[in-house]
DNA sequence: TTTTGAGTTGTTCGA
DNA sequence: GTCGAACAACTCAAA
């Protein structure tokens, strides 16, 4: 019987998992998870603890069918070197990650060692998504077309294996680091399975059902909550699109339909920004649509540091700022409206938010986080225009029309009635212990458009000359 | 090659 | 209070 390695990286799951199945398919599997200084030195405490626990819950479940999980220290290509040859396999499966940084990772690894890549982290790989002369999209809608009309009627997932035989070897493991639990975000497979469960479950599915317009509550809990579960591979996105395509086609009513209907479009947009950062590594660095490049910046450095600790004036803008930092989470909606007010009213580089949003958020996503902010700044593919901003007092009263959302991470407000919680400069008197506006909207958005008119102005008189 | 229609998530202004 | 237009003309996808 050959021996082969299961090269785990971003699919922390034993349930619909090709590389898995594939890596079964040879004989005796070694699960093995390397811990990458290059990508875990930057991470948060909360988002290491997340994986950690992650890991844990997988080696149980593989102690539960005969096998358990090796995790390594060190950088993945001298390990795998160590690991091979000791367990005297003949080939390492991974699933295939789109990062720049893996991509990289793996082309090296794959030089000296034999490496086979599956896909499993998207429905559909970045290359079979293209415009029928073979260049990638960079507009959503047509990409989503294309991902739909390839995707089979009959959605078939992976069972998990009942039995993974582990080889008649001995392989140390290191020890697994301590790690606190987050009861926000229990982690492992079964965790995220009765999430998912619990979100798209036909008849009730009341979240998914609601979707199109629940989702944009930041007072309910109207969201599947299962992004940070995606990102690690414990959830299989093409387990959640069959289950929201089974409940679309249980719904009731047409309304209901259209809810899972946009939940999975929002997985569309994950795969879409996956396939942007594929062929456009560069918008990490910068600008999608370089007439952008010359706008001048604020940067206040003060003005940054009021945003991260959740200070600005705003509360709505706040309150998101705080859930971020106590619970490594933000509603979607609270994610748009705290990066428009960083790019838009204070005109801070969409990088300096992003950045933080990365090290802070247990989903972050380097595809899915930078298109994003470039989506908000308009810099990016398919972006909203320069001049649309965000006012954070609309937004806070139409989507958080209680003000329980503000209520809740912001205590210091929790005595404001509803109709003065979203401005509490109105009031009359300071509300003690929480500032003043740092900026005046109005004003900002003024500023902010001239800077944004001026940089496109420039790019096209110089443009002119050059032609 | 040229032409045509369409494009996540908003806000403000004036009738 | 409600409603449509303007914001700014642009780029992309597809016929």
């Amino acid at each position: 019987m050959n021996t082969v390695i299961w090269w785990i990286r971003r699919d922390l799951r034993l349930f619909d998992n090709p590389t898995l199945q594939t890596a079964l398919e040879q004989g005796a599997v070694v699960p093995l998870f390397i811990i990458d200084p290059q990508l875990y030195s930057s991470v948060s405490d909360r988002r290491r603890h997340f994986l950690l626990n992650g890991l844990k819950a997988l080696d149980h479940d593989l102690r539960a069918r005969g096998s358990l999980l090796i995790l390594k220290n060190g950088p993945p290509e001298k390990i795998l070197h160590k690991i091979f040859y000791a367990s005297h396999a003949v080939n390492i499966y991974a699933e295939e990650d789109y990062t720049p940084y893996a991509r990289q990772r793996d082309n090296k690894v794959a030089h000296s060692l034999p490496l086979k890549l599956v896909q499993g982290q998207l429905v559909h790989h970045p290359m079979t998504i293209r415009k029928p002369d073979g260049t990638p999209y960079t507009v959503f809608t047509p990409f989503s077309k294309t991902w739909k009309a390839l995707l089979p009627a009959g959605l078939k997932t992976l069972p998990a294996p009942a039995e993974i035989p582990f080889p008649e070897i001995k392989l140390p493991s290191d020890p697994f680091p301590s790690a606190e639990s987050d009861p926000g975000f229990p982690a492992g497979e079964q965790q995220a399975l009765q999430r998912l469960q619990a979100f798209t479950a036909a008849p009730c599915a009341p979240a998914l059902y609601e979707y199109a317009s629940g989702r944009d509550r930041l007072d309910q809990e109207g969201t599947s909550g299962l992004s940070p579960y995606f990102h690690f591979g414990i959830l299989s996105v093409r387990q959640a699109v069959a289950a929201a395509r089974q409940a679309s086609t249980a719904a009731a009513a047409p309304g209901q339909h259209a809810g899972a209907e946009v939940w999975i479009n929002e997985l569309i947009w994950r795969e879409f920004y996956i396939s942007i950062l594929y062929y456009f590594p560069r918008v990490l660095r910068g600008n999608f649509r370089k007439q952008y490049d010359g706008i001048v910046w604020s940067n206040d450095q003060e003005h940054f540091q009021a945003w991260k600790q959740g200070e600005t004036g705003y509360p709505i803008v706040d309150a998101a700022m705080r859930q971020l930092e106590m619970t490594g989470w933000m509603h979607n909606r609270a994610r748009m409206i705290t990066a428009s007010f960083l790019v838009k009213d204070l005109l801070i580089d969409w990088r300096w938010g992003e950045s933080w949003f990365l090290q802070n958020l247990l989903d972050a996503d380097l595809a899915a986080n930078n298109g994003g902010w470039q989506w908000t700044a308009g810099t990016g593919t398919d972006a909203a225009p320069y001049f649309r901003i965000f006012n954070p007092v609309l937004q806070s009263r139409k989507f958080d029309p209680q003000g329980d959302y503000i209520r809740r991470w912001l205590p210091e407000l929790a005595h404001l009635p509803s109709k003065t919680i979203h401005t509490p400069w109105q009031t009359g008197s300071t509300v003690s212990g929480y500032p003043a506006p740092i900026v005046d909207h109005k004003a900002a958005r003024e500023h902010t458009l001239h800077a944004f008119k001026t940089a496109r102005n420039e790019q096209r008189r110089h443009n002119d000359r050059s032609i």
